[in-house]
DNA sequence: TTGCAAAACGACACCGGTGTCGTTATAATA
DNA sequence: TATTATAACGACACCGGTGTCGTTTTGCAA
């Protein structure tokens, strides 16, 4: 398709791989898929595969990378530009763009976890998956200070620990609904309590 | 060490094995742990270790079996006595003998975690992880829903979503902190976080 | 159209973990 | 003390996944 060089061809075989690799990922998980996964969900043979990516870990971090930047950016950039209040701005952040809890999920999101906690033993990836989480929770602490200051938000609890309880939240509801099925509770009940947690500690409407 | 029977030997050993197995598991996590560092750990040998467990799936399964009934039961058999307040039964399932926020948290959990995230694609381990919380889900409803029927707690939210979701809080706390580091937010604080949601969402206090 | 750089290929060797099985060692029993 | 059932052993064959590397293919440029 695109012996030597082009750029563009070579992006866009990069940009497949890496599609295909995020359809493997969401498919098997982090553990379970293979880099034959990959080849055959890219239709890209093994020596293809590793010219663009040296490892399954490679992989997955480039996957990442990509995936973080979208809501966070935003909310990042809405925080600066101070556009809405606070409190729709952590809606913003917490249940994307509805704002309001809903029955999606990151399809990764299951991956994620599996990925960071198969590799809290190993240094580069604990070091890389904590650098990851600061900068998500910084997001979230910066908006719920800066809601405090304001006076919109309550300040009763700590704009550090409530972010990292937000966040511990909503993994918790991810891991929960990755292993069990909705039966009786739906994700959205549980994101509803999780609404109604945020409006209580921030003592909002 | 006992070659042809003894029963209590047999026992002994293979009590052993599983104390050697739980320390293997907690330093290594699940996924990484191998049946070797069991071996090692226990002093026995591969054939040996076999004889016992057909597999580490087997293995942990085990594991978990033997350690899931103490404050559970516990806690079972506190309700089905009435011997104190519903909230203090709350309290004990959730944060342990002492019943308020600790620093300490189950050394397994971490491994339960990735046991179960990442058997979420095999059959037989989803059904079994199914199974299993669905019995721990069980003793929060009970304990939520008789509390509410006695009006000790408020009925404002329906108790099965509330027991769930009390339990991904609780996991996604355990995630948290086999990831992270404590640095500035401690698991204590953030139990004094989830102290709070219960005070809140059942009205008591 | 021809030459070439390098993209794509896939066979291969390697590796670590697994479970088995024939052998050896030993505790109970007579 | 001899016998024996079987616990314990560890070498081995197997397997699936990985990453490499020599070969082939192909798009661009002269």
């Amino acid at each position: 398709m695109s012996p030597k060089v082009s750029k563009e061809h070579l992006q866009q075989r990069r940009a497949d791989i890496l599609e295909a690799a995020k359809r493997v990922f969401i498919q098997y998980g982090y553990e379970a898929a293979t880099m034959k996964h990959v080849m055959e969900e890219a239709g890209v043979s093994r020596g293809g595969l590793y010219q663009y990516f040296s490892n399954k870990e490679d992989l997955y971090e480039t996957i990442l990378k990509e995936n973080l930047s979208e809501v966070s950016d935003k909310t990042k950039r809405s925080l600066d530009e101070k556009t809405a209040s606070y409190w729709d701005l952590l809606l913003l952040r917490v249940f994307g763009e509805d704002k309001q809890p809903n029955d999606e999920m990151d399809p990764l999101a299951p991956s994620n976890l599996e990925f960071f906690i198969t590799g809290r033993n190993d240094e580069r990836r604990r070091k890389y998956g904590q650098q990851r989480y600061r900068k998500g929770l910084k997001v979230y602490a910066d908006v719920i200070e800066a809601g405090q200051k304001s006076g919109e938000f309550s300040s009763q609890y700590d704009s550090k620990v409530l972010a990292r309880t937000i966040i511990s939240f909503i993994d918790g509801l991810a891991l929960d609904h990755a292993i069990l099925p909705e039966e009786d509770v739906q994700l959205k009940d549980q994101s509803t309590m999780l609404l109604e947690y945020l409006k209580m500690t921030l003592n909002v409407e």
